[in-house]
RNA sequence: GGGCGCGUAGCUCAGUUGGUUAGAGCGCACGGUUCACAUCCGUGAGGUCAGGGGUUCGAGUCCCUUCGCGCCCA
């Protein structure tokens, strides 16, 4: 066996040993044995325009962490990976592209458009995948999917026409988020609030017969779309005016005034202008009293023709010169300072504007009853549990999902009109005639539409494939919890919905990454931490261990650089204690079994001790989804009892004649290193797997060697004692110091073991070398 | 307005059925070059566990409350 150098070069050894692994196909499920249960990950697909960032790293870190310790216990363990299309995000960045090209998407078309993307995805987009891999990530690579490839379009046109043809998904123009920026509808998921400060408009509107009904507003330029006023109906100061007509200044358009007990008498002036086709309040309002509605803006937050005069003008253009206007007209009475919060998109951060328009939906109300039973009756739980609360609070309020997007990259809506009839088909396979007259809906599908099937789709669905059958439901899906309801809980209902399973029995939702001051990385900051630095410095596994055992479920994580340093020492710690183990083998031939109980000194004895807890505390750890914690004690393990009193000790007998203690001891470093390299290999499988070559092992590779199970060697007497001669040397130590000796002298010590005595005996030789002393005795 | 999380050493964090004297890393102070490791070893200083009240033989941990920070939903 080649020696282990002085140093773990990871640079070398972590993309030999990844594609080692890779070569060997350990990654698929199929090294487990026919039949072994399986254990399925889908990955969350990352944008395939994406770069590795600190998100990444944290679900690959715990997905692998799991999917590697499934397959060391055997299991048909199998992480899909993939990458999603992203339609804003990849669109908005290729959009960006041509604008540098000088070129408008728009003057190329759709067609030309989308040729582009793809092939630019083509060209660049597996660079994450790529960045998974020097993560380690231990996916099947030949399963790899992509949201927009042939199969899964399939799923998503399949699961469509399902829902239409079972009546859930319907079209109808509503009041929907319209993101001016991107000119798209959005969902209500996808619209942010944000604070601001802004003015509060109060102003007369003219009623007949002379009158006036005060009214405050944030935005005046939706006075142009008033439909109606309202006040309370038990606010005495406009019970007068319930009923007669007011006028909407500028326009003069003649609307009424209504009473509504919805009317807020303390807030503004207690009375409301009602715009039905700009604010979601007042679209409800004016359904309950049957109030017309009226569209004053064009797509691109332009007033259009309804607005008269101001037709063309910007909003806030218009909301300027409208309260010009007002004002000169005598009509206003003041502006007032204002906090409050405003919808913005999450993808462009401009404001929403809410806008009446002909959109797909998904009549959500009998999948989200689903989800909510399979949540309620364990079928489905989430870790941390108190995820389970929110999410129950989501799916019991939830909205009608609007799922049509005004974009060009992503999956398009399988419905074709007839250009002559205006007949309207929903089809799997589009039109059959090839008259020509049909047409294809332009708009596209929602990403997280195609993204609520991935655990499924990527398997096969809608057809019945092998792997279908033996790797769905999954097991357990991991993410981050600022996805649980653009993500989790659609794949719940969706997967409910379409197989009649749970697609998968635990989510596992961690934290976010953030920097060491606990602020969230941004570009804009500069606080951003690349990963793929981290790991060039530090080693992907120091970068792994840190991760794992440094962030609770659910919490955020801040993530610091000195943890990270410390992870790469603990790998050094390990690598130096394997390469003690290793110059002291001798020539035996030797298999990392379980030593023998009967032939074991007290300090065997203890460190074996140990090891039977260490196994069976990271078995109850991993059982319950604590991985830091399990990490830590792993640490805890080699770098407090295994390398500085375990390896010490054994020295003594290793340097000795007595060559059966000589065998059993290194029977027992052996084991005992062995042990921990697989309780360890899901959190640092490259040094891991490096050092476990280099040992005395049995297979091919630690990545598919067994899960340790418990050597049961428990053995408390040896515990007590030994921790007493632990002290021992702590207080030797402690006087050296307290007195100033050179901690290279040796000293006399003199003790009174008592009953002892036979133990403190043999074990003299070692506490000379402990405590660097003479004698003792 | 409703809900949730966090607040433990200067900094970053552990501490999951309540149980000895609250732990670790970094940083700090002092001391160490022979035989795995200076990516190391030894010793030490540093904490009203945010504040207050309660339950208990016993509370960082459970309950109530106040304050501060953050997030989600409306």
């Amino acid at each position: 066996m080649p020696e282990l150098s002085k140093n773990f070069d990871f640079h070398e050894a972590e993309s030999r040993l990844y594609a080692f692994w890779e070569s060997k196909g350990y990654f698929k499920p199929e090294v487990a044995p026919e039949g072994a249960e399986s254990f399925v990950i889908a990955i969350p697909p990352p944008n395939v325009t994406g770069a590795l960032h600190n998100g990444h790293a944290m679900f690959v870190s715990l997905e692998d962490l799991m999917i590697r310790q499934a397959r060391m216990q055997g299991k048909a363990a199998l992480w899909i990976p993939g990458t999603d299309h992203a339609g804003i995000a990849t669109q908005l960045q290729m959009e960006k592209m041509l604008r540098e090209e000088g070129i408008d998407r728009r003057e190329i078309g759709r067609e030309a458009f989308l040729e582009r993307t793809w092939a630019w995805k083509e060209k660049y987009g597996g660079q994450i995948q790529n960045q998974l891999r020097r993560m380690g990530a231990s996916c099947d690579w030949e399963r790899e999917r992509f949201t927009l490839d042939e199969g899964l379009s399939g799923a998503v046109t399949e699961a469509f026409v399902t829902l239409y043809e079972q009546g859930l998904i319907y079209r109808g123009t509503r009041l929907i988020n319209w993101s001016p920026g991107l000119q798209t509808a959005v969902s209500d998921l996808e619209v942010e609030n944000k604070e601001v400060d802004i003015k509060l408009y109060y102003f007369n509107y003219p009623v007949e017969g002379g009158e006036s009904l005060p009214v405050a507003t944030t935005r005046p330029e939706t006075i142009l779309g008033d439909t109606a006023l309202a006040v309370n109906p038990n606010d005495p100061r406009y019970q007068h005016l319930i009923g007669k007509t007011a006028y909407v200044p500028m326009l003069n358009r003649s609307i009424p005034v209504i009473a509504d007990e919805f009317v807020d008498m303390e807030f503004g002036t207690g009375a409301l202008k009602i715009t039905p086709g700009h604010d979601f309040n007042d679209y409800e309002l004016a359904q309950r009293h049957g109030l017309s509605i009226l569209n004053v803006m064009n797509k691109d937050a332009t007033i259009n023709e309804q607005g008269g005069p101001y037709a063309g003008l910007d909003r806030y253009a218009c909301r300027e010169k409208l309260w010009a206007d007002m004002q000169a007209a005598g009509m206003t009475l003041r502006e007032e300072d204002y906090h409050t919060t405003l919808p913005v998109s999450q993808r462009g951060g401009e404001v929403i504007e809410p806008l009446i328009s002909e959109q797909w939906f998904v009549k959500i109300q009998p999948l989200a009853d689903r989800a909510i039973a399979a949540m309620r009756n364990g079928d489905i739980r989430i870790v941390p549990e108190r995820f389970e609360k929110v999410y129950f609070h989501w799916l019991e309020n939830i909205q009608d999902w609007c799922i049509s997007r005004q974009l060009w990259w992503g999956h398009r809506i399988p419905a074709w009109y007839h250009r002559e009839t205006g007949e309207m088909r929903v089809l799997r396979a589009g039109p059959s005639d090839d008259s020509g007259l049909w047409e294809q809906d332009p708009d596209v599908l929602d990403t997280w539409f195609s993204s609520g099937l991935w655990p499924f789709s990527a398997l096969g669905w809608p057809h019945q494939t092998p792997d279908l059958s033996r790797y769905y439901p999954n097991s357990v899906l991991e993410t981050g919890y600022d996805i649980l309801f653009f993500w989790v809980a659609r794949m719940i209902m969706m997967g409910l919905w379409f197989t009649g399973k749970p697609p998968f029995h635990t989510v596992y939702l961690h934290g976010l990454v953030r920097d060491e001051q606990g602020r969230k990385m941004s570009k804009t900051l500069g606080n951003v931490v690349d990963p793929l630095d981290t790991m060039d410095t530090y080693s992907t596994d120091a970068l792994r261990f840190t991760l794992l055992t440094g962030s609770t479920p659910g919490n955020d994580m801040n993530l610091a650089m000195s943890r990270v340093e410390y992870s790469r020492n603990f790998g050094n710690k390990l690598w130096q204690a394997a390469r003690f183990v290793q110059s002291n083998l001798g020539d035996a031939e030797l298999t990392p079994q379980r030593p023998d109980p009967t032939t074991l000194d007290l300090p065997e004895r203890w460190i074996l001790s140990h090891l039977t807890e260490l196994v069976e505390t990271v078995d109850r750890l991993f059982e319950s989804y604590q991985y830091a914690e399990a990490g830590r004690q792993i640490l805890d393990f080699v770098w407090e009892q295994f390398a500085p009193i375990y390896l010490e000790v054994s020295k003594h007998t290793l340097y000795s004649e007595d060559e059966a203690a000589k065998t059993t001891v290194r029977q027992v470093l052996v084991y005992t290193l062995d042990t921990v390299l697989r309780l360890l290999h899901p959190y640092m499988p490259f040094i891991t797997e490096e050092i476990w070559q280099h040992m005395p092992h049995e297979g091919e590779a630690l990545c598919v060697a067994a899960w340790p199970s418990s050597p049961a060697l428990r053995d408390e007497v040896a515990e007590t004692q030994m921790s007493l001669l632990v002290d021992l040397v702590q207080q030797v130590r402690l006087v050296r110091n307290e007195y100033n000796v050179d901690p290279g002298k040796r000293l006399h010590a003199l003790a009174n073991p008592g009953r002892l005595a036979t133990c403190w005996r043999t074990m003299a030789t070692s506490l000379r070398g402990c405590a660097t002393l003479r004698t003792f005795g």
